[in-house]
DNA sequence: CAATCAATTTAATAATTGTTTAATAATCAA
DNA sequence: TTGATTATTAAACAATTATTAAATTGATTG
């Protein structure tokens, strides 16, 4: 189970409109992800802007780097996401499914 | 489809530890919910620090409160929950599956 | 090497957020 | 109605966060 501190942080790191869509541009661009400028480009956000936000979101584990070249490729670490989706979701409806009344995605 | 303002409300409400708590305490508490002063209690934080996290979460739709009496029950509401899930996930590595090396809860 | 390009870092500032204390509402019981 | 209980609101302050501009690092090309 992934710890308080660390969905706190990922959580954080996502409840800003730039990281968003840096997040969501990185998951639908899978495994080989993208160049920090091509994001940034994407986004409308200066480079140092972009740079923090990376930051912030490497921090929280949500989103990995490899250097090609002069270029940063980023992508999305999904499996931090997922804990995150399980921490919130645990124990729900006190571990009665049946008293939950929403979409099986979650409960 | 979610708004992206919305989502990030929600993210944000949830990014703080004492909130992060009350969420996760009104998941397993189910429909039914609880009372704030029995969740300020279990959390050890004051009244006025409690009605302001509920009311960030309320303002995130992610809770819902009914008065009985003289109490303030709050709930979960999931539904919130679950869209946020899908919005952060949609159209996961390009909308190919396969692609994702990760558990299937996610893509 | 010098020039250029991609990205990060630093410092400064503006804006937002969390907590505390004190005051206010609303409900109930004697 | 009075007093006690449950919860919210308001004001003040400290701490954190986002953005900008300028400087810097590291890699590539001529």
């Amino acid at each position: 189970m992934m710890e308080s501190t660390q969905v706190v942080k990922a959580l954080a790191a996502l409840a800003q409109s730039t990281r968003l869509g840096v997040y969501r541009l990185l998951v639908a661009a899978g495994p080989e992800g993208m160049a920090a400028g091509s994001i940034a480009e994407k986004l409308n956000a200066s480079a140092a802007t972009m740079s923090f936000h990376f930051k912030t979101l490497s921090h929280a584990g949500l989103i990995e780097s490899r250097q090609d070249g002069r270029f940063v490729y980023y992508s999305a670490n999904f499996e931090v996401m997922n804990g995150m989706v399980v921490y919130l979701t645990e124990n729900c409806c006190g571990g009665d499914p049946a008293a939950c009344k929403v979409p099986d995605t979650i409960c």
